[in-house]
DNA sequence: GAGAGGTTTGTTTTT
DNA sequence: CAAACCTCTC
């Protein structure tokens, strides 16, 4: 099947690769093939999601053809259109050297445009604003169509108008955020179509990995692209489908053969990363989702252990469990700490692992966490470069003007944001006509003018130093470095760190061969790819890997322990009021699970710490889904309080001899109520519920509200808890005290 | 305007 | 538990 998908190459293919059946190993030699066939490297697109699988995909077709693997276009959606933005988007009235935002940019502009607006930042949060804006640019809808949506209400109408004022900024300001990439190529190519056919001449065949991750603009995107030629290849898994919330629409691959003309559909059905008993728990598990056409996933290798459970009474408590297994296995098995990967759904569960294992002295690898380009001292000193580049990037001035502290605080910034506002110039220019400000202090003036003096400074550097040459300048001529010393030892030295690793970051982009070693071009970088950085982790050897399961994706370890599988975390609270939230969640699981070849185990805790207070919670649904006859318990026995044993008896034949007799541990409800009030409840004054809103920001762990009797401090609302089985419960908010039960 | 100190609020997942 | 936000004093 495997060589079948490789040498089709004229027409359109959907190739549906179930996980571990060899899916980019299809990618890979189907490009050597094309070039074997004589097709010119020039004419081959290939598109992935991440960097690192669009950096692997290079590296592997790099070790198949040579140097001729450089003349082809490997790279996601995202840098594949900045490449072509930054050539052609001028006639569009953009600057090429644009500004691109990421989400913590995108939301300080919209913040300061609902202000702008007068709108009360109460009813209009920055976070669900930004979130509607974003929905509609990955549906590709504009302002306009918001607004035809909206009929009468208010807030869809102003939700409309903020995002009308976001994209006027954008253009006045140069810059773009990440959808707008893709946006803007595909409305530079309609617009345009002189453009659109240089490139859609060019590709002759293209491929896209991930194929059920695109979303409505992406679609469109490849449409254009493949319309010419009409060679596509598109590769995915439907089961794989994890970026719903990123405006993925799992229809497209779904649809694949009603939206182009005589596809040919390959399956690849035979796993050869995983043992049987693994494909056999993941798929019992995935057989309850509905959206999915089915596949039967099947290997020849065999199983060595069952699926292992590990069950814990604390978080902390789950994570030395963990690690006590990986050590046992490092010392009975012929396995090194590098084949072991530690999953779990949100960052914040890192923690607990990176404590046990500096306490036990484990080395371990962080993959993601706090992102590196978003450290408050990374972003400071790459908004100096970009005011730099784009001297129209109003929100990198604001982040600089006071950065470090230079007497030109808010009250000054603020004259200048009035007076920005009323001649429609930007920051940087108002800054330098200072002079002209109204009601501006002489000192402020004075500041601003030598803000300004120093700035044109490092703008005459970028000619002739190098970018980490200019980074180290800046760091030390604004005097950005003197004031960390005024902070405390740990975090000084942290950020310094971070600092050095930037300049490092620069110094590597400026050896890379295919970068143009520009400023212009390490910002794009900056924007768009994630620095590999090991933080303070840079001993040698094997390590375990941490990482959330998106980002494993695509990966594969020999053991992998799925963790903190529990009802509220996985699958998420917000995830647990609609189906198709739950069946994403349950990919997401299946995701995780597939990626172990040898080895897989499953854990929950009882208690974890969330918000700084402790939450009891049931195990996930998950777990019950999976047959139980995959299963069997950990090889070091876990602490337990009581209430477990029922369950472990029902998964283990070998039962623990004085198990106190209880109704299955998994059906039955957590010890303590599950519902709590937030510690801030207790203070808020009451408000009036409605039937039908949606009150668990209020009260933790609650879904829907059906019925409400009373009102202010006297309420007694019925809800439907969806972690309990659509059990009702009333709850009474008596006065300011205390939700109770 | 700066800084200390207290208070509130929030968490998926990523380009 | 942290980071963001707010308030008060110098």
């Amino acid at each position: 099947m495997q060589l079948e998908a490789v040498q089709h190459t004229k027409g359109a293919l959907l190739v549906i690769a179930g996980a571990g059946s060899g899916k980019t190993r299809v990618l890979t030699y189907r490009v050597a093939w094309l070039l074997q066939q004589g097709i010119h490297p020039m004419s081959i697109l290939a598109i992935t999601f991440t960097n690192k699988a669009a950096a692997e995909m290079k590296s592997r077709i790099y070790d198949m053809v040579g140097t001729a693997a450089q003349d082809i276009w490997i790279s996601t959606f995202h840098s594949m259109c900045v490449r072509i933005l930054r050539r052609e988007i001028e006639i569009m009235g953009f600057n090429r050297n644009f500004t691109i935002l990421d989400a913590d940019d995108s939301k300080r502009v919209i913040k300061r445009l609902i202000e702008d607006r007068g709108l009360d930042d109460k009813r209009y949060p920055v976070s669900m604003v930004s979130e509607h804006i974003d929905r509609a640019k990955n549906s590709m809808l504009s302002p306009d169509d918001l607004h035809a949506t909206a009929g009468q209400n208010v807030l869809g109408h102003n939700i409309a108008n903020i995002f009308a004022d976001y994209e006027k900024y954008n253009l006045k300001h140069h810059s773009l955020d990440f959808n707008d990439l893709i946006n803007l190529t595909i409305k530079l190519f309609k617009e345009h179509p002189q453009v659109l056919d240089i490139y859609r001449e060019r590709f002759e065949y293209i491929l896209v990995d991930e194929y059920q991750d695109t979303n409505r603009s992406q679609y469109e995107l490849i449409r254009l692209l493949s319309s010419h030629h009409g060679n596509l290849c598109v590769v995915g898994d439907e089961d794989q489908g994890i970026y719903s919330w990123r405006g993925a629409d799992i229809s497209n691959i779904l649809n694949f053969e009603q939206d182009y003309k005589d596809v040919k559909i390959i399956k690849l059905e035979q796993n050869y990363r995983s043992t049987q008993v693994i494909l056999d728990a993941a798929n019992s598990l995935i057989s309850n989702n509905t959206q999915r056409k089915g596949k039967n996933l099947w290997t020849e290798k065999e199983s060595v252990h069952k699926v292992v459970l590990l069950e814990n009474m604390t978080a902390k408590e789950e994570a030395q469990t963990v690690i006590s297994h990986v050590r046992l296995l490092t010392e009975q098995q012929d396995l090194d700490f590098g084949q072991f990967a530690i999953l779990y759904r949100t960052h914040a569960q890192s923690r607990n692992f990176e404590d046990v294992c500096n306490e036990e002295g484990v080395p371990y690898r962080l993959v993601g966490g706090v992102r590196f380009w978003s450290r408050r001292e990374i972003k400071d000193i790459i908004a100096y470069l970009r005011v730099l580049v784009n001297p129209y990037d109003d929100v990198s001035l604001a982040r600089i003007i006071n950065v470090p502290k230079r007497g030109f605080g808010t009250t000054s910034f603020q004259r200048v944001q009035d007076f920005a506002a009323e001649l429609d110039l930007p920051y940087y220019g108002v800054l330098e006509e200072a002079d002209a400000v109204p009601d501006l202090g002489t000192r402020a003036k004075k500041i601003a003018k030598d803000f300004i003096a120093m700035m044109e400074n490092f703008r005459k550097m970028t000619q002739y130093l190098s970018v980490s040459e200019l980074i180290h300048t800046i760091v030390n001529e604004t005097g950005y470095l003197k004031e960390l010393n005024k902070l405390p030892d740990l975090e000084r030295e942290e950020r310094y760190q971070n600092i050095m690793e930037l300049i490092t970051v620069a110094r590597e982009y400026e050896k890379r061969e295919e970068a143009e070693r520009t400023l212009e071009g390490f910002l794009i970088d900056a924007a768009l790819v994630d620095a590999d950085q090991e933080e303070g982790q840079r001993e040698a050897g094997p390590r375990i890997n941490l990482m959330t399961i998106h980002a494993a994706k695509g990966l594969e370890f020999p053991v992998v322990f799925l963790t903190g599988l529990e009802e509220g975390i996985f699958p998420g609270v917000r995830s647990m009021n609609s189906e198709d939230d739950l069946e994403e969640e349950r990919r997401l699981c299946y995701v995780g699970m597939t990626r172990a070849k040898e080895i897989l185990f499953l854990s929950h805790a009882q208690t974890r710490q969330q918000y700084g207070q402790t939450n009891y919670n049931v195990p996930s649904r998950f777990l019950r889904e999976i047959d139980p006859e995959f299963i069997q318990l950990g090889f070091i026995r876990p602490k337990l309080r009581p209430q477990p044993q029922a369950f472990i008896n029902r998964v283990n034949p070998f039962k623990w001899e004085d198990a106190p007799k209880q109704d299955s541990f998994l059906d039955s409800t957590p010890k303590r109520d599950p519902i709590r009030p937030t510690s801030r409840a207790k203070k808020r004054v009451v408000e009036n519920f409605e039937a039908g809103e949606d009150i668990r920001h209020k009260i933790y762990g609650v879904g829907q509200v059906l019925e409400v009797r009373g009102s202010g401090q006297d309420q007694e609302v019925t809800v439907e808890f969806p972690s309990v089985g659509k059990k009702l419960f009333v709850v009474k908010y008596a006065g300011l005290e205390k939700v109770k039960k």
